[in-house]
Formats: structure tokens, C-alpha cells, sequence
DNA sequence: CTCTTGACTGAGG
DNA sequence: GCCTCAGCCAAGA
């Protein structure tokens, strides 16, 4: 399986499905993972098409734990009723216990 | 090809 | 710990 046919986009949306139940990561790592650490900003800017497929968007977020890209979801707080409904808490747009919920692709795969 | 944009990140003040 | 700046890379116009 190559995956160098996929698209970058793609590949994002690959990692992104295999992000497991009640868990979050960021666009770094998924980056890393893809092999493209610095490319972090085309890791979201891909998920841009992620609604409407079958890839958990709102498990991804910055960093800092951050619903950053909240704003591209339909309702103002949609994101974050999502990630409490795994199991997450999220505070004003902030991920509690961000390193206990956080899932590294370039760890775990 | 060049320029702009962006759901980011790390370094410096 | 917060704010600002610069670097990063891919896609679209």
C-alpha cells in the first residue's frame, strides 16, 4: 500500500479516522506522522473538506489543546459538545486534561 | 510561475 | 505565562 499515491489531504483524513474513542491529538503530530512536521498548518487546512466524510475533525486541535477550529463547524459550540460526549472535557474552547486524552499517531501506529 | 491564505508551531521578549 | 514575529508548506487564483 503506497501511500505516497495518496493525496496529502487523504493521508490526513486517513490518520485522522484512526483516531480512537474519547481521544484528541494535534496537527502537529499528525504532521510528524505523515512525515511532514512543519506542514502542521496543511494538516487542518486539508480538514477543510473533512465535513461531510467520515473523519472526527473535532478530535483534532492545536497544540495547546485549543478548539482552534471550532469556527469551521456548523454551531458556535457543536465541536465541543462532540468532544464531551466522548468522555472530554472542554472549557471554553479548552481541552481539560489535554495529556490525558491526547493520542500520538507517531506514537501509537 | 508568483502571490495570498491558512483548523500551526517554536522561539524570543 | 502571555503576546508577537517568523518559518513552515500545500493549494487556489
Amino acid at each position: 500500500m503506497k501511500q505516497e499515491t495518496l493525496n496529502f489531504f487523504d493521508k490526513v483524513f486517513e490518520v485522522a479516522k484512526q483516531i480512537p474513542y474519547g481521544k484528541v491529538t494535534s496537527y502537529g503530530a499528525i504532521a510528524k506522522y505523515l512525515g511532514a512536521a512543519r506542514s502542521a498548518r496543511m494538516v487542518g487546512y486539508a480538514m477543510n473538506g473533512s465535513t461531510g466524510k467520515d473523519v472526527p475533525a473535532h478530535r483534532i486541535v492545536n497544540r495547546k489543546g485549543l478548539l482552534t477550529g471550532k469556527h469551521h463547524f456548523e454551531g458556535t459550540n457543536l465541536m465541543q459538545q462532540l468532544l464531551e460526549s466522548e468522555g472530554i472535557k472542554v472549557i471554553d474552547n479548552q481541552i481539560q486534561d489535554f495529556e490525558t486524552v491526547f493520542w500520538d499517531p507517531s506514537m501509537e501506529l
